[in-house]
DNA sequence: TGGTCGCCAATTTTT
DNA sequence: TTGGCGACCA
């Protein structure tokens, strides 16, 4: 290179520069959407490096574990070192967490063959234990699975006591709080006894790691620099965890938008930063509100939806570099048809100027808002993919897969176990559970005992049964994480080919699957990953899309925060819908609602598109749907209704779609220290 | 009679 | 995919 290279940082403004700059006291960025903020948090990191700080003493903290990567990779290839990207820590909390707790598991108490637990099955954990004597007794039913695990995650998530969260959030639950803090008594012992981590618990040991008064300064002394990303959906424990690695805020940086925050329903508190602001008395508070994303006429728009500051944090108002635009349009639909149908025409108009149609995005409140929408990209053949919702992994068999590689490690994971077991023809839950008691932690179960495991089975669980144990004694003594995961794949075979109607193809998922694992160093350490950060689709799997594939996103409002399309759909605007009805309860619940919108508006670069139908479906047993007059949406208030373009559709009916009718484990040994922090009793009241 | 298996309906948002 | 409800088997 003859001439001097343009600086990388050229082109960040003033307030960007400022935090890319800043020292080590600690340092908030609140930062408008699409004001650069992931820019600025990558130059940051960047203009550590340059200085000279050693990668590893530098921690970035995200919400997904994509972002941590993007960020670092890009950091560390912008000063033209790409090898060091490796070096830098980054990753989401709990996958932090995650390595954290393995680094200093004797410490804690733990075996360092625990295995973690996803939110499915902390479900099953609880109802292992729901309907065991004693619990029966009360008279009236238990609260759904998912809605206990909810209540749990919300009371350890933000230190509450089930009393007080179920006041607030779960009125329902409150006559039954005593059986439900014995419940909760319970499944915290029964995981503890197994070696078992939920998500919750991950961050409860990382809290008590920082806590414990050797293991504390050393972990926080790790690093330098700490960073992190979304500081608005935080909720107390993490905010805990941020505060145990930078005493005093230094070195501490985080960014967030508190008008962004969207994830209240996981104990998220959108105050945590304005607290933050105001905890350090040395803190500097930089604004960014230059966006660089969406034309004005869009953050018009925006600007209106957006809410009112938090105490002690400025009122921002989102100026665009690029001005003008083109106006954003409402369009008034006849029903969920008839919107579907005006979605896909005006993709296909806007494909036709010029626009791939990934710079497109259909975004949705719910998952399943895009159904009709769906139905019609397809019947167009115009190609989508879709992310949020269900997830890949819930596919059952790759959950076995992964509770099969979890027993290899930690045979007393009794989920692991009900999950293998009812593989087996013949056993269902109540079968798998009496066979429970045969096996570890209530007996050694080694290869003598298994006779008599088999022998307690129905007969014709028997033969399948007999060849599950010595399977995972093979994976168990297999050499690298490859023929590990090899053996697992091996026991299961047999069981997911006679077990499910599509055995054959879900075989060959497994193939794939046991492929990546297989590259993994530790067969461990890759199942927990994956647990922690399940792929979103098959293709993830595979890789990175090809470059000349050409889709639609059809996404959920959380799902896409982060992300920018130049042409930005936003389907069912309806009450009920958007906002959704489980949150108008509450005030609270609204005001989440609207910042979500906001997040919704905000991804639009130049193209802004709002469809409000004015029918839906009335679901009513017995099958035949009725359409009924709906609310329109009060975010289409006056004030948005005279910044957008408004189409009434002329009322076609519901003709040319066809809709259908329509503790500790018993290897612990070494000195527990931090017994007192991990401790949850308090909230068990 | 208890338990498994088959069929039908429904599901806010996610680490 | 799970959950609820009814049918069928030991």
């Amino acid at each position: 290179m003859f001439c001097s290279m343009a600086a990388w940082d050229e082109g960040l403004d003033d307030a960007q520069l400022a935090a890319v700059d800043h020292g080590t006291s600690p340092l908030v960025v609140v930062a408008g959407a699409g004001t650069g903020k992931t820019r600025t948090l990558t130059a940051r990191v960047a203009r550590l490096l340059e200085r000279g700080v050693d990668p590893e003493r530098i921690l970035l903290l995200t919400f997904t574990r994509r972002a941590a990567e993007d960020m670092l990779a890009r950091a560390a290839t912008l000063i033209g070192r790409p090898e060091l990207a490796r070096r830098l820590w980054g990753g989401t909390f709990h996958r932090v967490a995650y390595q954290v707790i393995r680094d200093f598991c004797e410490v804690l108490g733990l075996a360092p063959t625990f295995s973690v637990l996803d939110p499915a099955d902390a479900g099953d954990a609880m109802d292992l234990l729901r309907d065991d004597a004693g619990l029966a007794g009360s008279a009236e039913r238990l609260p759904r699975t998912a809605t206990l695990v909810d209540l749990y995650s919300r009371c350890v998530n933000t230190n509450r006591t089930v009393a007080e969260v179920a006041a607030l959030d779960f009125p329902w639950c409150q006559p039954q709080v005593a059986e439900i803090v014995k419940l909760f008594r319970a499944f915290v012992a029964r995981k503890r006894s197994r070696g078992q981590l939920d998500y919750d618990d991950l961050l409860v040991y990382f809290r008590a790691a920082l806590l414990d008064e050797t293991v504390g300064p050393q972990l926080a002394g790790r690093w330098d620099y700490v960073l992190v990303d979304e500081y608005q959906d935080v909720n107390s424990l993490q905010a805990e965890i941020v505060a145990g690695l930078c005493p005093g805020g230094r070195g501490l940086t985080v960014v967030g938008d508190d008008a962004q925050a969207v994830y209240g329903f996981r104990g998220a508190d959108p105050a945590q930063l304005s607290r933050l602001a105001a905890s350090y008395p040395d803190v500097t508070v930089v604004v960014l509100e230059h966006n660089f994303r969406s034309v004005q006429r869009v953050l018009d728009l925006a600007n209106l939806a957006r809410p009112a500051a938090g105490p002690g944090l400025p009122a921002i108002r989102l100026r665009a570099q690029r001005g003008g635009g083109a106006r954003p349009t409402l369009d008034r639909c006849y029903d969920a048809s008839s919107e579907a149908r005006a979605v896909a025409r005006r993709i296909l108009e806007h494909h036709e100027e010029g626009m791939r149609l990934a710079d497109q995005a259909i975004l949705v409140r719910a998952a399943h808002h895009s159904d009709l929408v769906e139905l019609e990209l397809t019947a167009r053949r115009i190609p989508y993919r879709k992310y949020g919702g269900l997830r890949y992994v819930d596919a059952a068999h790759l959950k076995d897969f992964v509770a099969g590689a979890r027993l290899v490690d930690n045979p007393t994971d009794d989920v692991a176990w009900m999950r293998l077991l009812r593989l087996h023809p013949g056993v269902g839950p109540s079968r798998a559970r009496q066979l429970l008691e045969l096996l570890p932690p209530r007996r050694p179960s080694g290869a003598e005992d298994w006779p008599e495991v088999v022998a307690a089975a129905p007969p014709p669980a028997r033969a399948a049964l007999s060849a599950t144990l010595p399977g995972l004694l093979d994976a168990r003594s297999a050499a690298s994480a490859k023929a590990k995961a090899e053996a697992v794949l091996a026991l299961l075979r047999p069981l997911v080919a006679a077990h499910y109607a599509s055995g054959s193809a879900r075989l060959s998922d497994l193939d794939r699957l046991v492929a990546a694992a297989g590259t993994s160093e530790d067969l461990a350490s890759w199942v927990s990953a994956i647990t922690l950060d399940p792929p979103v689709s098959c293709a993830d799997l595979a890789g990175r899309p090809r470059l000349d594939e050409d889709y639609v996103v059809v996404s959920t409002v959380h799902a896409a925060k982060g992300l920018e399309w130049r042409a930005v759909h936003l389907v069912h605007l309806v009450d009920g819908a958007f906002p959704a009805d489980m949150a108008l309860r509450s005030g609270e619940g609204l005001a989440e609602e609207r910042r979500l919108f906001y997040v919704a508006l905000t991804r639009a670069r130049d193209e802004l598109h709002l469809y409000s139908p004015q029918r839906l479906p009335h679901h009513r047993r017995g099958g035949d749907d009725r359409h009924t007059l709906v609310q329109a949406s009060r975010f289409l208030d006056e004030a948005v209704l005279g910044q957008v373009a408004s189409h009434d559709e002329p009322s076609v009916g519901r003709d040319s779609l066809s809709v259908g009718s329509t503790g500790r484990p018993a290897t612990g040994g070494s000195r527990p220290v931090a017994e007192a922090a991990l401790d949850l009793d308090a909230l068990w009241r």
